[in-house]
DNA sequence: AATGAATGAGGTTTCATTCAT
DNA sequence: AATGAATGAAACCTCATTCAT
């Protein structure tokens, strides 16, 4: 299940190939694509606690439905993080084609991180599911991190060849601060402002 | 439906002087302590999911004996945070004292964060405080944040002076740039290391 | 902590016009009958204490299913009360129609009043909740009285014209005596005889 | 435990003779007293769900005392309803001491009635025990129900002979109409008002 | 393929009663 | 004799999942 396979970068729609899967029939995909939307924005509102069965009402859609898409409820939250991996990783490889030097490799990353954390900040299933969800949940988004980050890394090896960033940074560190940061996002306590804590990060990042 | 009831027994250690609290018996102290212990230890094992039955056991009490000290599961987990942020003022405090040098004043915050992290690592309760999902507890733990937070800013305030941090750092900044150190810690993936990220993090607070 | 949830089936026979209540799926309205009854017996048995457990093995049925049918253990006492109110008022109205001659109107009250004492008589729930019943259940099934109580009021006023009640007999004075009246059916004491209260009863609303 | 003691009308303090009871010390029976009357008051205010440890505060007694004095919440509720039966024949036999004229028995029986309801009207645990959920405390005290018999029984005799009831009048109509009257005391509905059921309940005593 | 009713294990909490202090 | 902390069975209710329609 892990290394085989090409992970299709950035098609939403197109499960998980390496599994024999009949393309869905229309209405079933539009059903699909209807519940993990709906699941984002009832899991933020919710967090943890959010129930199938609010899913499938504002997807309005029957609670079997869900369960034909996504045996679990834990499922249908590993396809929240795979779909968000996916697309940072999708803007990763977006920047890298469009970066014409190696000496703007370091803005890109920092308009990626920038553009990756507001995603974040706006979207509270994301944010759940990057800090709270357990472990588990990220073990089966394995792929689709791994593709994030060698994206990630690409980029960073650019930057890195340019001078831009520190000698020792790795794309697990880019992944660790943004996790970081993202972590701080609801926090609410004196002082705490996550748009500082993420120029914090990038400056880290930066060379010495 | 009655009327008020267990007279929230408080901090075990700061008896907060608002209220009167005639001091527990001293088997109930003994009871209670067990009960937090158990709690500390069970929400490690099993999250934030662990069972109030699970803890009682633990701690050879019946169930009802946590509730009455504890009118909530929620509460349990408020008190076990709050009493870890006073541990990490008292050391705060602690390294204060123990200062002789301004010099010296970052390396012993640096020490704190450390060992602050060292704890928080094997304490999975207060990490799920750190998470999205926490957000409700941690709010409930301002003062003992704020507290928290003022001890730490006077350590960094003689670091400032003694030109061993950046000149902009807060103690707001300490305390998310820990946040995100902890974040990660549950976390498995290729290359997440959370000693690492907590050495970037102290690197960050180091003046450039 | 969710949203709103179980969309209060409401009245069996009546469908309350008020909401939108598509007509419960065969199968499903059979439970509901099925749990209603199996209520009632219960309830006969054991009283107030009688648990939603109880309820739902005897109707062979998960709790699950008693819950999403009665929100509340008290949902479905309220619904309990409402459906012997009904039951008396369509008796009221059934001998209001037969009636021919407003000199046989005080017989019909008798008739209806007698017969609705061997129902209480016979189902220790209903004297359950017509007597036991927390005021708040009474409120939740104020539409149900008013309509008995004007059912009930129109007999009366039938018979009164003919001269065959008191003056100034109400309506509200036939509810008062019939709860009296069932407030005595399960009491044992030296005399005690709801038959001879009912009696007595009737013979109150005569015209002296 | 039922025919062969003198009910030692009256004595509310004396317990139950017949058994052997070492007269409490003063305190221990200041206390009975005391938590007897915070009994009353608590049920008063929540009813039958009332808890111990609240008549336990309200009595400021810790709830050991209580089960001292009572061995069961249910012997509590009984020696309420008994304290109350034994003051209701009490009056019933002051009534009867202070009649001077048979044909003032009738307008005494009515004092007593309206007395006793008055009193009953504003004690919810004795409204309780008239209530289906009460039978079980209700047979508990049949003995000082019987005293109480008697003497209204003594009171309707020498109304009877001086023809001011209906001649079929017994004592135990006396209670069953109480009892009526008293199930209605809660109850909140348009036009209900126990006042009138009880003038009423008067009413059909009286000879036609 | 879709629906939503049914399931029931399992969770939190309450409270009458016991028992150590 | 008094206290109130401890007990734990049992109550109510939830919600992920299954299954008949």
């Amino acid at each position: 299940m892990t290394a085989t396979q090409t992970p299709s970068p950035g098609t939403t729609e197109t499960p998980s190939p390496g599994e024999t899967h009949r393309p869905l029939r229309a209405d079933a995909r539009r059903n699909r694509e209807r519940i993990l939307e709906s699941a984002r924005q009832v899991f933020a509102e919710c967090g943890a606690d959010a129930q199938i069965d609010d899913v499938a009402r504002h997807a309005r859609v029957g609670v079997g439905t869900v369960y034909r898409h996504f045996p679990t409820k834990e499922a249908l939250m590993v396809e929240l993080v795979r779909q968000q991996f996916r697309l940072f990783a999708d803007r990763a490889r977006e920047a890298l084609e469009e970066l014409e030097d190696d000496d703007a490799s370091f803005t890109a990353l920092e308009a990626v991180m920038r553009r990756n954390a507001e995603t974040t900040a706006s979207d509270a299933a994301l944010r759940y599911v990057l800090t709270a969800a357990g472990q588990h949940i990220w073990d089966q988004a394995r792929d689709e991190q791994q593709d994030l980050m060698s994206a990630t890394e690409e980029l960073l090896g650019r930057a890195r060849s340019a001078g831009k960033v520190r000698a020792d940074a790795r794309s697990s560190d880019v992944g660790m601060l943004m996790c970081g940061v993202c972590s701080t996002m609801g926090r609410i306590a004196p002082g705490f402002d996550w748009r500082r804590h993420l120029e914090l990060a990038i400056d880290t990042l930066r060379p010495r």
